[in-house]
DNA sequence: GCTTGTTAGTTACAAAAACAACTATTACAA
DNA sequence: TTGTAATAGTTGTTTTTGTAACTAACAAGC
């Protein structure tokens, strides 16, 4: 039963854990320092950054993060002036989310930081390897394996 | 400066995230249930399942974690009975750590549903895609990336 | 109008992780 | 020896996360 060449140290999980740490560890350094930002806070950012106006839920929906997650880095973010936050009239429950000049100038340098960041990483691999290794992540991403028992 | 077809979304460490996080959820969910263990725990049980007896450092250092992570996580795993602990005669600063009957049972069935569950995964790569993503990975995880300013 | 259900977001409490300081033991050099 | 540094592992304290319960606002049926 027990498939003697499954090597559990290229079971895929673990791999693609191993690879996010390492990958994401100097970048994480750098938001940290310049910014004082968590990971949940720099997510956010670069969604505002990214899409302009939203709101908490379309974050957590676009970026897998749990509500709680974005309430307590949306407070942290509009106490240190990064995002302020507006009440949709229409709908008095849903708060609108924007980026202050200071948030803008903060993801215009850490956008850039990333980029060039990126490019170190994928500095080793062929164009149509990191082609490939986003499509394969794409589509693990967005995959709910069920049941294996 | 900034190079409107870099994509944020494709950043890899994001991305890596993403698919680490998407890609083990359900496989955590068997080993919390069955076994009630957290993920440190079942990388410990792992380790020891595939590499025999190791002390903590030994392990520490080919999972990379910090050895409080794996201190708290050998002692609920001997709590449990999974894992047994034996000083080292010459020096009494090591443990030898092993799995127990049962701690090989559980890892013999883990193992087993590893390999299921990673074939799940792999389903819809080709084998070589398969072979350059775990290449790929590989390559990332023991990158140390310096400066990225 | 009023119930009942749903959605957006917050808050409170418990679980887990990170980080620093600690004990015990060994190594090694003056 | 004995004093200093290094190593293996543990413990304590602080952050961060996860989970569940909560408030407030809306929606829809009656």
């Amino acid at each position: 039963m027990s498939d003697e060449n499954f090597d559990l140290t290229l079971f895929l999980p673990y791999l693609l854990n191993q690879a996010a740490e390492a990958s994401s560890l100097e970048f994480q350094k750098i938001y940290k320092e310049r910014y004082g930002m968590l990971r949940t806070e720099w997510r956010v950012l670069f969604h505002l950054g990214l899409y302009g106006r939203m709101t908490a839920s379309e974050i957590g929906q676009r970026a897998n993060m749990h509500k709680t997650k974005i309430s307590r880095a949306v407070q942290k973010l509009t106490e240190r002036r990064f995002v302020t936050r507006a009440r949709d009239d229409a709908d008095r429950r849903v708060e609108h989310l924007a980026l202050t000049a200071q948030g803008q100038a903060a993801y215009a340098d850490l956008h850039s930081v990333a980029q060039h960041y990126d490019a170190g990483l994928t500095a080793e691999l062929t164009p149509s390897e990191r082609e490939t290794l986003q499509q394969m992540l794409l589509k693990l991403s967005s995959m709910r394996p069920d049941t294996f028992t």
